[in-house]
DNA sequence: CATCAGGGCCCTG
DNA sequence: CAGGGCCCTGAT
C-alpha cells in the first residue's frame, strides 16, 4: 500500500465553546477501533482528505473543561495556501464540533437522578463528525449485521486495498479513499476482501456520491426529517444507520426514534436495572430530556463504556459480539 | 455436527 | 407491510 509522509506543518489553536471534555469529545469508547485514528490522554490523532490534499491531524488539549484550548496541528505534503487553510478551519471547527454550546444541557441536568453523576464526570462531552459522511457511511455498513471483530477487519480489508498510509508525527495511520476509486471497481472485487453482501451498497454508494446524490455541507442546515429523506436514497442505508448519522454527524442531540435490539438490552440495564424494558418505555423515559434526548441517551451509553475499559463488567461482555 | 439469529437492508408478493 | 435472503460468526 502507498505510504505517504508528511513533512510540511502548521499549527492552528482553537477554542471550543465550553463546557468542552477532549476526551470523552474525541475518543468514544464505545466504537471500534480504526486504524484511521488514534487516542491516547489530552491527544488524539486523523487522517484526512480536503481539496484534494492528503491531511494528518494532531490534536492537544491546551486547556480546561471550563476554559478549553485545543492545537490542531496540521501536516501535509506540500506547503498550504492561505485560502487553503482558511477553508479548512471552518471544516474543522464543525468536525470536532468545538462551536456547539451544551452549556444548557449540562446545567439543566446536573442534578437529575440518572444523568447528574454522569455530568460530573463528563461535562463537556460532544459527539464528533471527525470522518466525512461518506467515510462515515462506509463505517456503518461494515458495522451491518456483524461482531466487532468481523467489522474491524472489513474496514481494515478496505484500508489496504483502496486507501493509503499517512506518517506524520511519527504516526503511520490509515486514510480513506475517494468515492470514485471504489465506484469504478467489479463488485468481485469487493466480494474477495470479505465485505460480503454489502459489497453492492459499497460500490452502489460509492456510484451515488460521485453523482452528487448527495450535499453533506448543505444537509447541515437542514431539518431531521429532510436529512433522513437524503440520506435513506443512498442504497444500503436505512433506519438504523440514518438513527447514528443524524446524531454523530450532524449533531441532531434530539433524534432518538428507533432503537435496536442489543442497544435496547444495554440501555434497559443502565436505566431500570432490568434485562428487557420495551423500547416504548425506553423512549418515554428519555422525553424528560426534551431536546437534548439522544445526547442524554450518549452520556450514559458512553460512561458505561468507559468503565468497562478499565473493568470488565460481565452483563455487559455478554452484549457486546466480538 | 447442523442450524439459526443477528450491532440491517433490499426486494418481492 | 411481512418475510426471505444475504456474507459471516458465535451460540446452542
Amino acid at each position: 500500500m502507498e505510504q505517504i509522509e508528511l513533512n510540511k506543518k502548521k499549527e492552528i489553536l482553537f477554542s471550543p465553546k465550553p463546557p468542552f471534555h477532549f476526551d470523552a469529545t474525541l475518543h468514544k469508547p464505545s466504537h471500534f477501533p480504526s486504524s484511521d485514528n488514534g487516542w491516547e490522554k489530552g491527544k488524539y490523532w486523523i487522517t484526512m482528505q480536503w481539496n484534494n490534499e492528503n491531511l494528518g491531524l494532531k490534536l492537544e488539549d491546551k486547556g480546561t473543561i471550563s476554559s478549553p484550548k485545543v492545537k490542531i496541528t496540521i501536516y501535509s505534503e506540500k506547503e498550504l495556501d492561505k485560502d487553503f487553510i482558511e477553508d479548512l478551519k471552518k471544516e474543522l471547527e464543525w468536525r470536532f464540533n468545538f462551536n456547539s454550546d451544551i452549556s444548557d444541557f449540562s446545567k439543566k441536568f446536573k442534578n437529575d437522578k440518572v444523568l447528574g453523576s454522569i455530568i460530573k464526570k463528563w461535562k463537556g462531552m460532544r459527539p464528533v463528525a471527525a470522518n466525512s459522511v461518506y467515510e462515515t457511511l462506509i463505517i456503518y455498513i461494515v458495522l451491518q449485521n456483524a461482531t466487532v471483530r468481523r467489522s474491524v477487519q472489513m474496514l481494515e480489508n478496505l484500508f489496504a486495498k483502496f486507501g493509503s498510509k499517512l506518517v506524520f508525527d511519527g504516526k503511520t495511520l490509515s486514510c480513506f479513499w475517494i468515492s470514485s476509486e471504489m465506484a469504478k471497481v467489479e463488485e468481485q472485487e469487493l466480494r474477495d476482501i470479505k465485505v460480503g453482501y454489502r459489497a453492492k451498497f459499497l460500490k452502489r454508494i460509492s456510484e451515488q456520491f460521485v453523482n452528487k446524490k448527495i450535499d453533506e455541507f448543505a444537509m447541515r442546515n437542514k431539518t431531521n426529517e429532510a436529512i433522513k429523506k437524503d440520506v435513506l436514497k443512498l442504497y444500503g442505508i436505512g433506519p438504523a444507520s440514518v438513527e447514528y448519522l443524524l446524531f454523530e454527524d450532524f449533531y441532531r442531540y434530539d433524534a432518538f426514534t428507533t432503537i435496536p435490539p442489543w442497544e435496547q438490552k444495554i440501555l434497559s440495564m443502565l436505566i431500570f436495572k432490568k434485562p428487557l424494558v420495551p423500547t416504548s418505555k425506553i423512549l418515554k423515559f428519555a422525553k424528560r430530556y426534551g431536546k437534548y434526548k439522544k445526547l442524554a441517551i450518549h452520556y450514559i451509553w458512553e460512561d458505561i463504556f468507559w468503565k468497562r475499559k478499565h473493568k470488565s463488567i460481565p452483563w455487559l461482555e455478554k452484549e457486546i459480539r466480538l
